[in-house]
DNA sequence: TACAAAAAGATACGGC
DNA sequence: GCCGTATCTTTTTGTA
């Protein structure tokens, strides 16, 4: 699909709020399924800042706690980092494998 | 170092302030209280990822249907934008309504 | 439009902010500032490439030798994963033992 | 794992298809040629690195100053796009030229 | 404000 | 030789 047609859906996207609202879609099919996609999208993102406050919340809630968050967060890191790390490895060996011969590719 | 012992350390060095700061550390109370605090956390943390990849995948849906993810991506950003910016009047506007009389704080 | 044209109107316009903020527009004193700027991290730039084609060569040599490219560049990954993992997990210990006294901030 | 032994994991793995290929693993020399190419690499990505935090250091000055880093960096990219445009414009040319009998393939 | 994490974009590599 | 994938770089965003 071109520039153009993008743009052209885009367009009536927009006019979601802009002209449908009065009425009328002058292009219609592609901007229903468009639409679709914003609203998708933009409703992942709600629930996505929903639990990025939650998380927020709790460091809120340790703090209170007593709890350094800065260490806390620190921890939480570090263990993400660890498991990154594991299964970096895993692919590592994987690979070894395959190159002797000992798994399928 | 093990997950288990990241934090078991982490435990006893927080317990140091937190929990023997009354005077007494009773030995894995706060311990467990960290280790809730940890869980969650990276509970939250694994929702958000798929959150996020779910995001990835209907751009990548989007695309499969011929639509410019950039430009996609541009649209969703506007219509964040105009969002806040509406809640910015609307708050400007609550002020003045305030400032009126004509709603409580 | 030429290099020199490209930079000058740059100039001038940022002029138009940083210079003539202050009244006038001092009339290339601070076109000699950009430039320099421009031109330094240009030739940096240009540094940061010969290494990163450098790069590129040791690796096409080590595949001309007969190594597999891909497991080469999952060590040299996991080595920095574990170099920087080993960092974070000192700045635990170090926060550890700030927390317990241990350490002056 | 130690960064040691995860080269020597390496080393060994390879073995079994660039050394051993030859019909012998002689038992270190591929070892030390790895090793070898894995310091070349560290080296130059420990140089990049320098560089690429000295650029980051120009453009922080650059801010002191004034300037507006995010106008400079667009303005540096500018001048690379058309950098890269007159390389292509000598290139075409040279063809030119070249169909024409002007200057040797 | 400065730092760090995430996302977006550009580039390079290997497969077909 | 081109395309899809995957890595690497850069930009943006959020947080302390």
């Amino acid at each position: 699909m071109s520039y153009q047609n993008g743009t052209e859906v885009v367009t009536e996207a927009r006019n979601g709020k802009a002209a449908s609202a009065q009425g009328k879609d002058t292009g219609g099919v592609g901007a229903e399924r468009l639409r679709s996609f914003v609203e998708r999208i933009e409703r992942l993102e709600a629930e996505k800042k929903e639990i990025a406050d939650d998380i927020k919340e709790v460091y809120a809630e340790a703090k209170g706690t007593g709890y350094d968050t800065k260490i806390l967060r620190k921890v939480i890191s570090l263990r993400k980092m660890e498991d990154h790390d594991r299964r970096e490895q895993d692919e590592l060996l994987d690979l070894y494998m395959q190159a002797l011969g000992m798994i399928e590719e």
